[in-house]
DNA sequence: TGAGAAATACTCGATCTGAGAACAACAGGT
DNA sequence: ACCTGTTGTTCTCAGATCGAGTATTTCTCA
């Protein structure tokens, strides 16, 4: 960056070159994934195009940075917010990270756009509202979702799913008049959606961000469904409980215990904090990926 | 992304919109820490800049991205070939990722400028060439530079231009003559610099990138030499070599030896290749980092 | 030729992990 | 109320892994 076009001509060329009009034009972006936990599946928000490209399909919400005016972190906590239509305070709950930048050449039929991907982690929120240009906006589950499921292969890096992996997804992904279920996203957003879904399956391994996901109080079972939910495969009760536990951190008792047992019988469990720890040590690890060679 | 700038005015207001004239100006660079090892020490390539802002000061590679002509990755490894003037086949052996976009408002006293940072890790180069706007390039120690240093800390989360940076603008860092040694950066790269090695020392715990900057043919004992380097901690020999060859598809064997033995003695260290393994499993995790906390 | 250093192999005890069992608490239906 | 099946939580046990320390052998250097 920061550097002129290039060749170091003369000192009016080089100033000359500071009149952004002259920079071929390029517009930037930020789109997120916001996943949250619905019903015990994981969602992602989309947003229904109201105009073209792509008009009708759905895609990753998000809007142009404000050149100048606003970081990329705080432009993706904008577009959150107008998105979600989130207090502060309900904002302040979520998490949100840079996921990466994507600027294939025609990713956009209009014109030059380069998008920096946020990943956002919330708990369980209300509908969204549809704001802005999007005809509708509304929280849809990930399986079925191109880009989503459990096994998306492409993963720039590291982790990818294992090919082995149980696969719980509906083996009905049809999609009648359904919303945004098994349709393919705009531009590139199913690309984005696996990265974010990789880096979500890493994040739980060595940071206690599944937390992020349930309400300020919650369960054991409840900490490990998230988890059984993003990685796409059961977790052994037992010794998940004692892992969560003895991770440093990772949870604080509240002494209290759930109002019921579980839906289908068993005792109540009891009721944990987020703790103060920001990363997993030991890490929690994916069970079994063989991976690793290719 | 692919939003218009917002608000869902009417159509004639949207399609104006389109008009990329009508975005405010914005430009986007690509900015990349190439890391090298030489004698022993973990080097970065920096070029001091020909011309204001921040002119005589060190700055990390980089350029304005070729908007609609090249992808992101693209421009980086141009960028990352005009400096380091490799060739092409010396290229694909050095690894490149992309690391995090940065787009805090007047980071470049210019105009509105967001950076697309990279990250590479290439075995011992050829001494760069000054190109382009840089009056010079060369490799520096990361010891001692600002950003550098074993311990930044800052990071759980990578990337993301935080609103908290050092910034390094208003001092005046003039160059005096001294190469780039414990010199300030330019604009916020000492941020971008610090991300780097903490994403640096990530890596090595769960890739197999730490081969990248090695020969083709290595020892264990130099493999251990970059580990320490870049973690800036002695490791047991013993515990080290044992995990490395336990670690399936890390390194394979020649069956050769090394010419010599180590500068101060001892017998002659067999030579391995880079493993066919893309992921560490189990991963070599860094000696007790207590943090987590906090 | 001797001393010191380093590569590699081994040992031992502390930890961590996966799998399974045990037991009590609880929901739902009879 | 009383079964019956489910589930939260705790334990046990064997195998894998890890940190630390030791032993052995082969080099380099003076």
């Amino acid at each position: 960056m920061s550097r002129q076009p290039a060749r170091p001509d003369d000192e009016a060329a080089f100033l000359a070159a500071y009149d952004p009009r002259d920079f071929p034009a390029i517009a930037l972006t930020v789109d997120i994934v916001v996943l949250t936990m619905r019903e015990g599946r994981l969602n992602v928000l989309l947003v229904e195009r109201a105009g073209p490209p792509f008009q009708g399909c759905w895609a990753l919400p998000g809007g142009f940075v404000k050149a100048g005016q606003e970081g990329l972190d705080e432009a993706a906590a904008r577009e959150l917010a107008e998105e979600t239509g989130l207090s502060a305070g309900a904002l302040r709950r979520v998490h949100l990270e840079q996921l990466g930048s994507y600027g294939a050449p025609g990713r956009d039929p209009r014109m030059p756009v380069v998008s920096v991907a946020y990943l956002a982690f919330a708990p369980d929120l209300p509908d969204p509202r549809a704001g802005g240009d999007a005809a509708r906006a509304q929280w849809t589950p990930v399986v079925g979702l191109h880009g989503g499921g459990t096994g998306d292969r492409h993963a720039t890096d590291r982790h990818s799913a294992d090919p082995h992996s149980t696969d719980p997804r509906s083996t009905d992904p049809r999609s009648t008049d359904r919303p945004a279920t098994d349709r393919e996203l705009a531009f590139d957003h199913a690309q984005i959606l696996a990265d974010a879904l990789d880096r979500a399956r890493a994040k739980l391994e060595y940071t206690p961000l599944a937390t992020a996901f349930l309400a300020p109080e919650f369960t054991v079972p409840e900490l490990r469904a998230v988890y059984e939910e993003i990685w796409g495969e059961k977790l052994h009760p037992g010794n998940f409980h004692r892992k969560v536990l003895s991770v440093p951190g990772f949870v604080e008792s509240t002494g209290e215990t759930a109002e019921r047992g579980g839906s289908r019988g068993g005792p109540r469990a009891r009721l944990y904090r987020a703790g103060d720890a920001r990363l997993l040590h030991p890490a929690l690890l994916r069970p079994d990926r063989e991976e690793g060679v290719r």
